[in-house]
Parts: structure tokens; sequence; C-alpha cells
DNA sequence: TTGTACGCGTTATCAG
DNA sequence: CTGATAACGCGTACAA
């Protein structure tokens, strides 16, 4: 590692002027051959870069977009996070990731550190349990004065930014609907959060959804024990080991996929058959559901569809463009084995 | 968005100089407290924060390491990056990701990016497939000129920084002396990259362990069909198709975890059952692999402990410690059901 | 306790 | 074609 070398060091000894080297670097014509010849050689004798910071500080800007979510950990939050550096960099910019956990608060000093470092703007991605997490909205607020805002989350509370939503209705409408034709009418949903001081949007939709065809909303067919496959097996061990035989459902509807991974493991461990003895629907679209036996059937969020915008309206606001305005993506079910391939009435006890 | 607020502004309207603002903002002690109040009601009313690049041109460091790697959707990445971030954030650092793909060489513009935004380190995270990408060398030599750079990847070249190996001599010998344990002699090897080109050292230390046990290394046993689940599936179909049934393998050695996903998929859809008529191991010990049906046996390569060293030792060569150092970290086999429970021979056909 | 003045590394403007 | 020089926003001696 060498000591810092300055643009002064390298005029100096070229023999030129700092405002030379500067040409050189950004490559302006106008500079003679022999004395940009010169320059360069001093300039890769001495390895030497221009600062970003001394650029940025003389009027540029950062090209840099944060985004802020859980974490990458989780592979929903992963495609993300893909999408928005694929979409930036075709735009020219970088995204700077910065992780904050799944129930931890937006920290003040991580809004801080964000403006003091002149992001072009920020993204925020979030699921259904955290964009309601305490100092989101003032988050947002303090952000807006200095740069864009983007959200890319399901629909929660208002937020005076550039919203990406995804749509909770078809989320829950589908799944429902497609068990529900398939003939089951005991449908048990697991996984997430169901708590009073939080509750899940998907899960009241999910009851909606059970209301509007006239079937049992029975409170011992929700289980809420978190996001992860860990939590599924928890949530079908309790369900099960808690209820009668013949009360058992006939299908469940999970919060996420991984939700669904465990759920499905623990149901086999307990001798059920899948799909026949119990039907199973993942959310998320993950990279595993096509590979696991049976295949799961899931929803999807369309997430990078909805990144790529977030993106692309974060990039039209900073050049004068809607610094507000939602944006709803529908949600498709994508249907493989794990309700049974036949796709018509069935018998259930 | 306002227009930016400068210490100028906050000074003047305060009605004093820039150096009192910068004692408020840092909370020195020595401002009267009426002072301190005045000038904070303006700093506040104007949502003031000074700015990094100045505040880093004036000397400071930029308290950020930069982590190139193929990319987070890859969950044994993301794993590291998650290590990383929390890791740094430990010791007061952030962690900006780069991601550059899978086969793509490291590009110089990243090199002079990087360089320009005075990282404080460079953290490189590579599989088997990647150490040897072209520019690897070039780019660390010249990272080197201006900050320390760490590399967590299995043990492929010589490189000239801090190197945190995995051990490839447990990886490959761990799963096949298992399943010769078990009574395995006839053991396939899927996945991965074995072309001329860049021969996958993963491979041949799995070649190398089963000439030492005296097994047959038949190439038909060799399918390298790349690193995801689908690579999986083509690679068991060509295997398997290409043979008579009777010198089909009786266990399989997947790249990773994915790619062994990919394969118990198509070996049940061939009607195989698993373990019985066909063992497999994968690498990697992801979240899904307690999961899968039959739970996957796997290799742990403990990438967060590595993430961890390598993290450590880039802020001790900041500080002026070695700048170059070797350290590898042992495989451990992590068992499972995926080739039998019971830990005994087996008969075989 | 507070203010003045300079340096940090770079680019842009203007003059030559 | 090239060179001086003034910003850019901030921290920090040093002086008051």
């Amino acid at each position: 590692m060498q000591k810092k070398v300055t643009i002064y060091d390298i005029a100096r000894e070229a023999g030129v002027s700092t405002a030379t080297v500067t040409r050189v670097v950004a490559g302006h014509p106008s500079v003679k051959a022999a004395t940009r010849e010169k320059v360069q050689r001093v300039i890769d004798a001495h390895a030497y870069s221009p600062s970003a910071s001394a650029q940025h500080l003389e009027g540029g800007q950062t090209r840099t977009l944060a985004m802020i979510m859980p974490g990458v950990q989780n592979p929903y939050f992963a495609r993300i996070y893909a999408t928005a550096y694929a979409e930036a960099q075709a735009h020219g910019y970088y995204v700077w990731l910065f992780q904050i956990g799944e129930h931890n608060p937006i920290s003040g000093e991580l809004v801080d550190e964000l403006i003091r470092r002149r992001m072009d703007g920020v993204l925020f991605a979030g699921g259904i349990w955290s964009t309601r997490r305490s100092g989101l909205a003032e988050a947002v607020a303090r952000f807006r004065h200095h740069m864009p805002v983007a959200v890319v989350c399901p629909p929660s509370m208002e937020l005076d930014c550039i919203c990406i939503h995804s749509d909770l209705v078809s989320c829950s409408r589908l799944p429902v609907r497609h068990l529900h034709a398939l003939g089951h009418r005991r449908i048990a949903y697991i996984g997430g959060s169901m708590q009073l001081e939080d509750t899940s949007r998907r899960g009241e939709g999910f009851l909606e959804e059970l209301r509007a065809l006239g079937l049992a909303d029975d409170p011992a067919y929700h289980v809420d024990t978190g996001f992860d496959a860990e939590g599924g097996e928890r949530a079908v061990l309790r369900m099960l080991s808690g209820l009668p035989r013949k009360r058992w459902p006939t299908a469940i509807i999970a919060f996420n996929d991984q939700v669904a991974l465990g759920a499905m493991r623990q149901l086999k461990q307990m001798g059920l058959r899948l799909p026949e003895d119990m039907a199973i629907i993942g959310c998320d679209n993950q990279f595993f559901c096509p590979y696991v036996d049976p295949a799961l059937t899931t929803v999807d969020l369309h997430p990078e569809e909805m990144t790529r915008s977030a993106v692309r309206e974060l990039l039209v606001a900073r050049e004068g463009g809607a610094q507000s305005l939602t944006l709803m993506r529908e949600a498709s079910l994508i249907v493989r084995e794990s309700c049974g391939t036949a796709l018509g009435y069935r018998h259930l006890g």
C-alpha cells in the first residue's frame, strides 16, 4: 500500500499543471499527444486514481442508490436486491445494500449515515411484517428532505413516496379459490405473524376470502409461527396435535415457501401423504419450489417487476419526476403438484 | 428535496462561525449552552447534515469494505455476505457489495471504481469455478497498491493477499469415504465444470480419493452440467440414460446442494427410491437440506467462520498487520438421511 | 468560549 | 493547447 498520491504529485512530476492532469484523466481531446503520453506515464507509474470524494465535493453525484431491507439471506429479498442491482447498473448507478434484520426498527443512525453519504435515492424493500415496523414513516420523511424514496412492499400504511405494492387481494384470493375449486372446505393458514399488535394483512385477506366463500374460519386453523422452515414445522405440529383427526384441515396455505417447506416435512413425518392427505400452497415461487416433493404450488408476487419499476421511478424522480405515486402489481398462482395435479373436484372426508 | 444546505448556511443563519457549527455537530463540550441550542435549532430547521465526501477529503477513512462476489442469489454467497456485513458492522465498518455474475471476468472498470471510491479494503468471495476467473490476479495486484485484499475461496492459484481457503482434501475425502464405508463402490460426481480449460479442483480431489480407495473412476460417472438445480436434473438424465442399468452408480456426490436437489427430483421421476436405490450427498449445508425428502447429507465448508476471519484479518492489515497470509478451514460432513440412516455396510447390487 | 484561515483533492473557468 | 486560480464543504490549528 502506497502513500496517497494526489493530482499535485502527478502534475509536479510530469512538469504540467493539475488542470492538464485532469484533462488527461478525463480523456479530453485538447491535449497534445506528447504531453498526454508524458502525463499518462507518470499516472501509470504511481497508479494514480482521482478521489471520488473530491470529485463529488466539486459538484458531482454519487451515482449511488441505497437499498434497505431485512436481509439477503431470505431468497425473496436476494432476488429483489439482485434485480435492483442490475437495473441500476443499466442506468449507470450502483446500489449499496443495508440490512436491518427482520424485527429491528430503522435506526436513526442509518438514516443519518445515508444522508451524510449523499445517496442519490433510497429504496426500501420489506414484507408484510416489516412495513409497519417502527420508524419507517419517520425515516421516509427524513429521507424525503434530501432524496427521492421508493418502497417495494405490500400495501400497509400510507407512505408519502414512490410506493410499489403487491396486490394482497389476489395474493389471498388465488390460493383460497384454487383450493375451494378443488373441493377443500377446511383450509388452514400458517406462518407469519397474526399477533394483535401487528395483524398481518395477508392473514386478514385470507380470512375475508374464506368468509366470502362461506367457509369456516376456525381460529384453530391459524397458527402464526414466523417466517422460516422451522416455523412451518412448529405450526403443523401445534395445529394438528391440538385437533381431533376428523377436524383436521384438508389444505394448508403457508405464509411463504420456506414455511411450506417446513410444514411438508412435518406432515410427512406424521405419516401423511402429500397431496392426498393434505394439500399445501406456498408463496413467493422460490427456486426450490419445483424441486421439493411434491413440487410446490405457490403464489408469485412478481418482485422482480416491482423492483425494476421502483428503480426506474426513483431515477425519474431524481430528474424532477413525481416524488410520490402508487403502483400495484397483481399476484399469480403457479400450479404444481402439491394440491393434486387433477384440476377437478375431489372426494374429501 | 431541498437545495443543498452547507455548514456556511447554518453558520450565517445562526450568527456564528463554521467552527462553532462543527463543534455543535460533533458534540464538542466547549460550547455555551445557549449557543449550542441556537445553532441546533437552525440545523434542525434545515435538516442539515455534513457531507461524508467533504469529511473524508479532510483526512478521514471511508470506513467501508468492498465485497466482490458472483451474486447473492446463490444462498451460499448470501450467507457469506450477511456474515461479512455483521462482522464489519461490529467493528464500525460498512460493507458494500458488488456482484459480478458467475462467469464474467473482474472488469477493470470495477477495480477503478473501488479505488476511486477509496474503499478501506476489498473482500473477494468465490467458488471453485470463479477463483481462476480471468482478471482475478491482476485485480488483486492493482487493489493491493491501495488497500488490503482478502479472498475467501477454495485453494486454486497463488494470490498475494490474505487468503482464507476451504480445505478441498477434506471436502472430497469426507463424502467419498462415507459412501465407501456404507458399501458403495460405484460413485458418481455431478455438477460443476470439469472442462479442460478450467478443471475443477474439487473434481480432481474426488478422482484422487476414488483412486486412493481403489475404486473405478469411470468417465461415465462424471457429468459437469453447472451449478444449479436444473443442472442436477440434466446430469442425472444424461448419465443414467447413457448407461445400462447394471452399470449405474449406487451413489452420487453433487457439486452443491442445489445440484443435489435437481438430481433428487430427476431420480424420483425415474422411479428410483432414495436412499435405497441411490445415495446422494450435496455440499454447502444450505437451509433447505433438512427439509427435502430424504433430508440431504451434505458437506459444510464453514463459510461463516472463514468470512469472519477474512474481515478481521482485513482490518488488522489496515492497521499495519500482515498483508499476505493463508488460512485453511477443514470441511465437515453433515450426515442426514440421503445415504441411508444406518451406518453399517449395505448389500448393493 | 468563539472566530479566522488554511488544507484536503479535484474540476471548471478564464486567461494566455 | 496549457496554466493559474477560484470554488466545493468541512475540520482543525491557532489566535483572540
